[in-house]
DNA sequence: TATACCATTCTTGTATACAAGTGTCAATGT
DNA sequence: ACATTGACACTTGTATACAAGAATGGTATA
């Protein structure tokens, strides 16, 4: 919960190899022990298992007792409850603040919306772009929460996100045409908040989400092993 | 996730106190060393630091350190905004189920209505009462969000709301009034699910979820040193 | 009397040795 | 040739010793 104390040998650990999970660089499904890792950064098994411990918490990692610990598969069917989750919170929460916002608040998302404009049309590579974008769009979406006065279920929402995050990072590296696609759908977002056409803005909200995911089925099928098999009903 | 291994020895230490701290049988704020539980359960630091750290990521658990670890205390802002997300969602899920749902369910939900009305004429112990209609009650929200299909949604919430179950367990050692309102409010949510009366529903669920609350807020003034001072505006 | 300071003792953080479960693979017996 | 079995290497789980930070209380000093 708490930003950052002191980096402590386990909390940067653990923020070392969420990085490197969330970009792929620890691809899905790879094993990845205690004591290597603990060897590689040079500390005991001790912080290790405190970091590994938050991952699997976070649903990143899976740790089978005396068998190994390894990065968790891409969960779609979780994905797509995420996804539902943050339709739904989205919609209503957005509503609420077109219905109670101050003009004072629109400078500060028209800075927001600036700094994307200029990070599309700066010479950056694909990669960088798309790893400042995924920044700047979750500085715009926590800027709308922290507006609504619901910061809480905006952190809320990141604890549990984590794979979606890591799903996002996968599908971004596409090109530039989607980013431009996304600071067009924020400006809609952010026209219809201020106008107050609730219907028109949960539509926003609806294709906004979706459709990033939706135009980039295929890439599920280019790494299948990154992926958990689905429709298994577990439980039976 | 996982429903439960063979309990090894961290996780019932872990179970173990997340039921005293939910039944406040370990109040909020108090004190809890690793070496005290250690001797306690008769264990190592290590599983007991394991429990710790799980329940730290549950928010039921305030780990400082080189000072101790508290229960934490209850966070009525929080509690405010599980609400708030709990009403936005499950208005969105059982309106999806009321839209699509099959008669074969209706027994279902009518084995749990019929065991609720029995726990309530039982001659039970308020307390026992209040506990045992508690874990009815879940089983009636969550098999409403079984058969929506949405059972991911419920999963993560419950990750989410632990604080939200203290809270619970805190007001609803009330009286039999209370559960029969309760046992009520679930007959009324079931047959505008049937009848599929969409404005009925949400104001229904709406009631459903905030009524106990608002109606108990005596009891945080008797025991103010169990909650955590509000308007703190942190971060400033 | 008030205040500054130091030591003791508590806490959690870290390192490491050992225990226990799991899978691999080769050797052996059929 | 095949199957079974056992040793071994590997994993994580647990116990314990030590390090480091924080708070308390007493003592010396102004």
């Amino acid at each position: 919960m708490n930003p950052k104390r002191q980096p402590g040998t386990s909390e940067a650990v653990y923020h070392r190899l969420k990085e490197q999970i969330l970009h792929l660089e620890l691809p899905p499904g790879s094993a990845i022990s205690e004591i290597d890792t603990a060897t590689r950064y040079e500390v005991s098994r001790t912080p290790i298992r405190d970091a590994f411990k938050t991952l699997s918490a976070e649903g990143l990692l899976e740790i089978r007792p005396h068998i190994g610990t390894f990065v968790s598969l891409i969960d779609l069917d979780m994905i797509s409850d995420i996804l539902y989750m943050r339709e739904v919170l989205e919609q209503a929460v957005l509503r609420d603040l077109a219905q109670n916002h101050d003009k004072s608040q629109e400078f500060r998302i028209r800075l927001i919306l600036q700094r994307q404009r200029e990070l599309i049309e700066s010479g950056l590579t694909l990669e960088e772009l798309s790893r400042a974008f995924i920044v700047s769009d979750n500085e715009f979406h926590n800027m709308l929460y922290e507006m609504a006065g619901k910061t809480n279920v905006m952190l809320f929402f990141r604890t549990i996100s984590s794979q979606y995050e890591r799903f996002r990072t996968f599908l971004n590296l596409r090109g530039r045409d989607n980013l431009m696609c996304l600071y067009n759908e924020h400006l809609a977002i952010w026209d219809a908040i201020s106008c107050q056409t609730y219907d028109a803005l949960s539509n926003l909200i609806s294709h906004h989400i979706y459709d990033g995911f939706n135009s980039s089925t295929d890439i599920v099928y280019s790494h299948p092993e990154y992926f958990k098999p689905v429709s298994q009903r577990a439980e039976f």
